[in-house]
DNA sequence: TGAGAATGACCGGCCAGTCGGTCATTTTTC
DNA sequence: GAAAAATGACCGACTGGCCGGTCATTCTCA
């Protein structure tokens, strides 16, 4: 991960990742068959643990509308803890709009959208259900809001002293609990 | 722009653009120093183009809520009708995200990205000032606007077929507004 | 002592960038 | 106005370095 969101994709060298893992370049290739391998786990894995930091700082909140308050504090917080994860992101992005070449990794991608926009989209619709919230179509305001967050971190990363994260996010905060207010 | 955006820049071949332009090889260096050079300006051109495009569609425009809608739609006009400036555009926020090396590159983004907020904040005051907005931080709103445009669009091209463009237009549009109403 | 883990020198494909040369067009000369 | 000279856009074969991946060898440990 260092070494990927530090050079992206394509610049970082199978040499350098051994070298940061502390081991000789041949071993690398007896746990990952080539270096898209190790990037689609590299993918993977930051995925499952991001997954279960979410699932951590989510878990036991009831009403659906601190449970989306939470979220989108936990997803600022994510910014600045998961920064690398993130720039490694970039790279998936990148490819993953290409298509065609990239089918395994387009793939994944879209998994990983469609799995978070039905878990917000679900939130949404329970708090419509319990009369807290007010939205035509769930799975597009989850969209919109997933969006908003991809978004943002990539303005942020683009020019993090242009962006005062806290503001931003007591502002998105607001505009989106509004946005679904009855 | 056709090169870059089908292969991405790591992997786009300077053969395959001659060929695309119909000229030798070596003729591309007689007007671009390096690949990188010619992908700088490529970026500006489109930039330009996009701008140009943008003042064109707003013109003539008075009411800040007309105008802030129509740019919305705009927007999303762009999404179909510039899809490949889209992509290279991924890989400059893959690259521009990771600083250092890339000042040149960076810079550029940030600029960009100022300019459009400044804009859009612009818009918003306008809109605050004659009464028809009500809005803390026009900045802050700006920048979570534009932000929610570059996240959909880095959606819909990671997966055309799971994003309805024209309704999420439309459920966008509403939100946004309704976030303004004073 | 041998099986499996680790290693890094090495290989080969790839591609950005170079350079010597061509040729159509323009300019100069007589 | 025609021959000669100058120009510079165009070309693509070639090169040098880079780096993903391999494999013969060394190391480790049970």
């Amino acid at each position: 991960m260092q070494i990927f969101a530090r050079e992206g994709y394509h610049r970082a060298k199978m040499e350098a990742v051994a070298v940061e893992a502390g081991i000789g370049k041949g071993t690398v290739y007896e746990y990952f068959r080539s270096k898209t391998d190790l990037f689609l786990a590299l993918h993977d894995h930051m995925l499952s643990e991001l997954k279960a930091f979410y699932m951590r700082e989510l878990s036991g909140i009831q009403r659906p509308t601190l449970i989306l308050e939470r979220f989108i504090a936990v997803a600022f917080q994510t910014f600045r803890l998961w920064e690398p994860f993130f720039l490694v992101f970039f790279d998936f992005w990148a490819e993953g709009g290409r298509g065609e070449q990239q089918a395994l990794l387009q793939t994944r991608l879209r998994e990983a959208q469609s799995v978070s926009r039905n878990e917000i989209a679900a939130i949404i619709s329970a708090g419509v259900k319990d009369g807290s919230f007010r939205c035509d179509s769930p799975s597009l305001a989850a969209a919109s809001i997933l969006a908003s967050l991809d978004g943002l971190v990539l303005q942020w990363l683009c020019d993090r002293d242009a962006f005062d994260l806290d503001a931003m996010r007591e502002s998105f905060t607001q505009t989106t609990l509004r946005s679904l207010r009855p």
